[in-house]
DNA sequence: TTTGTAATGTTATAATATTACATATGTCAA
DNA sequence: TTGACATATGTAATATTATAACATTACAAA
């Protein structure tokens, strides 16, 4: 189910300011967003984004959100890159908590059995209030 | 967790027009292709369709695929609506398995618990290959 | 009947993603 | 060093997916 456990490697430019950007967002962007956010820097054109989410992704650094067509900054020193994960999202405050813990990987495993299906790849995606807006909902 | 428990509702025409095509498919269809099917029906516009998901999506008798972009037809009598499921899905051959039992469900509670989040859908898609066509490219 | 809600039709446009092709850059072996 | 290959980049055009805005119609409850 993994690809690459990397432990160090050297990101290109471009690869280096996504990833950047990602981070210093905090929270789930899109390519466009993260497109704006670049043009001072010499990008002009989405693929320049998409090329750079593409190896990010793979080396596990970033992480794609299916449900949001967005892109999020590994929150692990680094995944193994599509391991087991699963996040948390606030649609209020937007913020996502990666969890990626042995929970994930059994229940996927079990599943993968369950299905008799070779996996290559898992989305879980888990939307809601957090604990945070949750409250302020309420009062 | 669940808007929606129906047992019998009466579809308009609409609805039911694209949840036939959906059942028909047999498989994930995009808005488009949905369109292009419909389009001997009258259906002239994008938003005719995403209108009609939209409902079959509340009401548990079809489900959108995050990680395709695409929808598929409820595999159950009928699911509640937006109730713990997950989809197994064969890159190769394009079969989705849809699950819906204990086990996603307690998978999903327990995620949300250790969160801390108020959780009100959710998504859980693996990918890979079925049994069938791992065996062939085995072969 | 009237009044409100949901569904529909239609046009335009927004947001997301990829194809295609040209150029550059780095790495490794001869 | 040079040639050759793989990888990264730049750029324009276009494909794909989804929604906004507004007008109209159908239908059910009071």
């Amino acid at each position: 189910m993994k690809k690459n456990v990397v432990t160090k490697v050297k990101l290109t430019k471009n690869q280096s300011l996504v990833l950047d950007s990602l981070i210093k967002a905090g929270q789930p962007s899109g390519a466009y967003a993260l497109l704006d956010t670049l043009r001072p820097h010499g990008f002009k054109a989405p693929l320049q984004i998409y090329r750079a989410l593409e190896q990010l992704i793979d080396l596990g650094l970033a992480h794609r959100l299916e449900s949001l067509n967005a892109f999020i900054a590994c929150s692990h020193v680094s995944c193994e890159s599509s391991a087991a994960t699963a996040f948390v999202i606030c649609d209020k405050c937007e913020t996502v908590q990666e969890i990626c813990d042995e929970s994930i990987s059994n229940f996927l495993s079990s599943l993968a059995r369950k299905t008799k299906i070779k996996a290559s790849k898992s989305s879980i995606e888990l939307h809601g209030l957090c604990n945070g807006c949750s409250a302020i909902s309420h009062s």
